[in-house]
DNA sequence: CATTACCTTGCAACCGATTGCAAACCTGAC
DNA sequence: GTCAGGTTTGCAATCGGTTGCAAGGTAATG
């Protein structure tokens, strides 16, 4: 089928091992050798095997890629930017989708079995325990908008969830509403929790404020619509800070089904700045997370760790920013 | 670092072959071993190296899969059906992000190297050449979303686009627009040229009608918008077959931009019936793509290949029907 | 010209598994 | 108890590479 380090060798009249090092990085091989390795490898049509040189040399260059947040749009922009990324290093990308149904801990064991050199968590839904699941077993990983607080045996990269809460409180009072609410992500997400308790720690300040909270059963427009249309038959509150932008834009769609103009009849904030929240019909008014630096940062993670294992880890928060759209009204 | 064969073997006290066929389905092993062997494999926590037994056996379970589409969200919905059912199988996507810069050579020779036992290219923008440069590499390869007609060398599941340029035509006179235009994708995708052909097909049957077409830079919101800006300043039509759906919502912001409405003033309809074309704010009418069908089908494809090596090509071509949303006038 | 030092090169062992083959084992029938 | 039959088992070769080591080659030095 595929031609071998041998047939190379032979037709080149050199050992496999000649061979062998003129395939790899700053070996020793006189231009002579070379030369003719090289004039064989092009007429066989030879590329070396990496899966079999990764027995000798433990390095596959495979990289787990779990996530569970395969219907946010942002996760769109996301999977970009880490193929991307992680294509320009010379590394490759082994996508596990985190279904309902798959075990977690199976997960593990498959990313093990391929060997990955490291394994990437991007989920702002799973628990510390899932990536430390990895580190246990001895693969090293990141977890992407994982919360880091309290993960001390895993590297985080990502935003600070609490104070992004505080933040978002912070903007709906500077613009003077006084009713206000979160509509939270998933009640199990860590991010939708982090955000919770950052928005409640803000408003606690200010008793006189009426302040309510519910959560979303998911990071989606159909259950941002759906909790929203159901606040709104209860009697919505004058400003909602909304769990991400795929749930304000589900609220958004609520909003206008019963006529209420955003930013003027209801407020509304979200977080994750997705390219749709730019889009003129949607117009959103949220808090900018830095996808593109925490990815690029991840893995920059990543490699470091393939040259050294044992690195302590660590949690890398960017700083997040209001983006002001059309769905707040102005501040006075 | 991780446990070989070899440890499980000393430990259970058998030979490294008994520990293999204990591992390996439908190999002859006494009940006696095998619990022996798991018992040690659990207490060491082994499990078999997947690539280090896909050097005898010559399969990998990888599978590439190959996109260019990062930026249109149908491909969200595309690789979460793709990751699922591949994983369902056993199988493990290996993704390609095929940026501009990437040599498209580049990713045939990458996955060689990683050994994948097969390819799925998942694009309608690249030509059947592409795909074909999987094959004649000796990599099986399934195109999802090709160009039928041309490509007698490789599998292509998708639709039949030129059927649905016709089948827009038809919707669009129906209907009773006269005056009708076609907007269609990137002129360089496959996709967006055989829609053209059968749309103009259809449409010179009808001598009496004032026809117009232009392509978009992109499958994209912004394209779509910008595209349909340019169409309104310059006078447009009264109803459009737009490429796909993201480029009709970038034109449908357009339209509302200039206080026009879908529907009423200028008729849209789109191609893929993706979620958000669902989405309330958005109520497209639109052709329905078998999305899920044609990725099952897919990688049913895929796993008959590697069975069969030599099985002859073929095209499986799914059918597709319009959804009747809020983008077109009503039929008379 | 002999000696030393450095480059190249091939040999052979090894990475972690699978598998054909022949020997060892077990079972039941006579 | 012996023998034929089928099962189980371990040996050793193999998959496609890498790499430590020692031998061979070359060039520079004295």
């Amino acid at each position: 089928m595929s031609v071998t380090l041998k047939e190379v060798a032979a037709l080149a009249g050199v050992s496999r091992s000649a061979v062998s090092r003129t395939f790899t990085e700053g070996a020793s091989v006189s231009p002579k050798t070379r030369s003719k390795v090289e004039k064989a490898a092009a007429e066989l049509g030879y590329s070396p095997n990496a899966l079999a040189s990764s027995l000798t040399t433990g390095r596959t260059k495979l990289i787990g890629l779990i996530s569970n947040n395969f219907h946010n749009p942002i996760f769109l922009e996301v999977f970009d930017q880490f193929t991307r990324a992680l294509q320009e290093r010379g590394l490759r990308p082994l996508i596990v989708n985190l279904t309902d149904e798959t075990e977690p801990a199976n997960s593990v064991r498959m990313l093990r079995q391929y060997s990955v050199d490291a394994a990437i968590v991007a989920s702002s839904t799973l628990p510390p325990s899932f990536a430390k699941a990895f580190h246990d077993a001895g693969v090293p990983v990141v977890h992407t908008f994982g919360r880091s607080a309290t993960s001390p045996e895993v590297h985080v990269v990502g935003i600070d969830n609490v104070e992004c809460g505080r933040m978002a409180a912070r903007e709906l009072l500077a613009r003077g509403y006084r009713r206000i609410g979160y509509l939270g992500g998933p009640k199990d997400a860590t991010s939708a929790m982090d955000r919770y308790r950052g928005f409640m720690e803000e408003v606690e300040k200010h008793p006189e404020l009426d302040v309510t909270h519910c959560f979303a059963g998911a990071y989606s427009f159909e259950a941002g619509r759906a909790e929203m249309l159901r606040l709104l038959a209860e009697g919505p509150a004058e400003g909602y800070f909304c769990g991400d932008d795929i749930l304000s834009i589900g609220a958004l769609s609520a909003l206008s089904d019963n006529g209420l103009k955003p930013g003027k009849d209801i407020g509304i904030i979200g977080l994750n700045d997705m390219e749709m929240s730019r889009w003129e019909s949607v117009d959103l008014t949220t808090i900018h997370q830095p996808i593109k630096q925490i990815i690029t940062s991840s893995v920059d993670l990543v490699e470091e760790m393939l040259k050294d294992p044992e690195r302590y880890p660590e949690a890398r928060i960017f700083p997040c920013r209001v983006i002001e759209r059309g769905t707040l009204r102005p501040r006075p």
